[in-house]
DNA sequence: ACTATTTATTACCCGTGGGTAATATACGGG
DNA sequence: CCCGTATATTACCCACGGGTAATAAATAGT
């Protein structure tokens, strides 16, 4: 492995340093996977810290090398799924198309972060078991999506791919769909994320647009069908899991893999 | 005022008494009305009994008067909010009209219920607050509320008002739409709970109706425009109280004014 | 006016769970 | 081989809040 001779004065001091600093990440990661999963089963309130620490074979303090508190957990949480709907949109963004087009493919890949464990922390955990400092972050992030589905609709009516709305009231009537998608969907149901992302997209988008898409019965194929982006690992363990993040390119683990500061 | 002579007798003993239950049934009320305020503002687990107390300018164990503990205060005002869920339903399934019609009057309703403090408590609380027992009553009745969508939707395509979908799905989105509603409104807001109701309701079924109701922009009445139902009270003053549920007939204040049994 | 019942108060208990201090163990570097 | 650092453990603190017991104040009925 590290049979290499004189340049370990150059890179012994980096490369131990580095794989230190990556075991570390991992398990901080491995801690947020761990408390998302049981914030969303328990609840919030009744996931104690003890139960987290538990199921990572660990005890409570341990944790502390980490965060600095439950809240931060939460917010750390919160913050992954923040970051992958960021990568959503941006990504949309960049792909052209009429505003129609933009809001479809938003709307897929949002309902279909949805039904992943990062997704749900963005609607189902409380804004106020946050810290104050924290709150206004996600507060901040969330009127951004928002503005994103307005913004898209806004453009659709422009250039006269959708029908004339109030852009704000639309985007609540679409995003509030999606969202609630993070209350009911179980990955062990009937449907699969990817089927209701897809049947979800055409029936939230045609109430709107100009040009309906009528066809058969219900689906077929949306617009390219964005094959097998399994996001978020939501505690699947099915092998292919992890480079869902790392192929989100540039913007991810951006702010976060901070933490050590005590 | 009270200036009858003999038939007190007859009416003492029942006035009084019918009058003290009033008197205790207004009270335990009001409890409800200002410990669901104060849950949906402050959260179900940040709420202390004692906070609930202080507002009604009363100590903790007062309220144990009217109530076994903190979860039978939620479940009454899940309950509460229940009944008038089944009221908007039992109303529309009683008028006629085509699948879509029906469907459209439920959204109606349940949108507007969704601005309130009551209808808000069906989709903010947790059922895992709750205990054993009433958690089954709540999802028991909460499927009985997705199989009234699910019922509408499909004798919509039955009879023609509604195209061929998957009932399932649409009544998740829109019903899904329709309680993220409770997660947004504010009454001190832009909008009114009645515009966000009509807009809701043409938005969301126009997606699957099959003779369009375009017209030209937005709205501009909807079928019977269900003049001022100020449902729920939501913590408003504003005079016009009360009659909503008294009015609401016969199957209001069935089960619940039990209560007393220490 | 007297008594019984209902309703409210004061004072308390105690389980829970987030957070911390003191301390032990693993580990890399010189 | 020893030292410093990172990481984990045990044992503890304590604030908070739901719930209760003892008791006082109001109210109805006779």
């Amino acid at each position: 492995m590290d049979a290499r001779y004189p340049l370990s004065n150059t890179e012994s001091p980096w490369l131990p340093f580095e794989s230190r600093r990556r075991a570390r990440d991992e398990k901080r990661e491995a801690v947020l996977r761990t408390a998302v999963a049981l914030f969303l089963e328990q609840g919030y309130h009744r996931a104690t810290l003890n139960d987290v620490a538990k199921r990572l074979h660990i005890t409570k303090p341990a944790l502390y090398n980490y965060f600095r508190g439950k809240d931060e957990i939460l917010f750390e949480c919160w913050s992954i799924g923040h970051e992958l709907v960021d990568d959503c949109i941006a990504e949309t963004s960049a792909g052209g198309g009429s505003g129609l087009d933009k809001l479809r493919k938003l709307t897929i890949r949002y309902a279909e972060l949805m039904t992943t464990d990062y997704g749900k922390s963005l609607v189902r955990f409380d804004l106020r078991d946050l810290s104050e400092h924290n709150r206004k972050i996600v507060q901040t992030a969330k009127r951004r999506i928002d503005r994103a589905f307005r913004d898209y609709i806004a453009s659709g009516i422009a250039d006269g791919s959708v029908r004339p709305c109030d852009p704000k009231l639309a985007a609540f009537a679409i995003a509030g769909s999606l969202n609630w998608i993070g209350h009911w969907f179980q990955p062990g149901g009937e449907q699969t994320g990817h089927a209701v992302a897809e049947e979800f997209a055409i029936r939230l988008t045609e109430g709107i647009a100009k040009t309906t898409t009528q066809m058969a019965s219900t689906r077929k194929k949306a617009d390219k069908p964005p094959r097998k982006r399994n996001v978020g690992n939501a505690s699947r363990e099915d092998g292919s899991e992890h480079h869902t993040r790392a192929a989100a390119g540039a913007a991810g683990q951006s702010k976060r893999a901070r933490g050590r500061l005590r």
